[in-house]
DNA sequence: GCCATTTGTCCAACATCGTAAGGTAAATCA
DNA sequence: TGATTTACCTTACGATGTTGGACAAATGGC
């Protein structure tokens, strides 16, 4: 396989958020940092899990458990890391969102730079 | 409905060529334009009407049909336009995955900006 | 008028991805 | 021991992506 497949959205955010965690990427770090790049929008725990599983079922990601550390309820973690196989499709996925994002600003550039930025996260009824 | 919906990553990029194409925005246009957009990944034209079809649906884009054309085969159109919750869907899409890309890019910048750049500089400027 | 060709739309069916809801397990502490 | 905390996992379903081909309307040559 030359190409990995394109990633989809909610995909790409949790291998974003691996690739931030760096050592310390597992279930519930994962599931918050994912929540921080999502902004407003609600993040089940169970929807990370699930593509958690699916990204290692397709080698972008490996996992191992870890040691129980002593802390209350601190069990063994699920940790994760990216595969290069990962890297590159979160790359790829990455230049892809860019290249839209270029357009559509250019764009919207043209034609309406002034009142877009004034209004920026404001509701215009 | 307060917020639209979160547009997946075909819908953007449907939306987007209905952007640019402006008045000339129908079937086989936006499919090219997607295609275009899409860089190197085959896009079937069935995959194009199902998705114009759902962001019909959810009042995203609107269409009209044209008159036929005094050329080889050319029958009537579907037409499409944007629709001002198209707009504000795209724009609140596009500036999630800016987002995204700004991560990415942030922590590949401060890993390996310069092999990283040797690679893709040119391409994407 | 036929019929092949070109341009174009549309649908059914299946694959993949996103999401909610709830269940299970292992650690600490009183 | 049982309550509490931290953590993982499964199932099921809705939303989105994708394929493949069917159908329809125009022209142009005969």
């Amino acid at each position: 396989m030359a190409r990995p497949d394109s990633l989809g959205q909610f995909e790409q955010l949790v291998l974003t958020a691996i690739l931030i965690l760096l050592e310390d990427a597992y279930g519930v770090t994962i599931h918050s940092k994912v929540q921080e790049l999502a902004g407003p929008k609600a993040v089940s725990l169970g929807a990370v899990y699930v593509t958690l599983d699916r990204l290692e079922d397709k080698g972008l990601v490996a996992s191992w458990m870890s040691d129980p550390t002593p802390e209350r309820g601190g069990r063994a973690k699920r940790c994760y890391r990216l595969e290069a196989l990962g890297e590159r499709a979160l790359q790829e996925s990455a230049v892809a969102a860019k290249r839209i994002w270029d357009v559509i600003a250019e764009v919207w550039g043209k034609e309406r730079a002034k009142e877009w930025g004034k209004r920026w996260g404001k509701e215009a009824g």
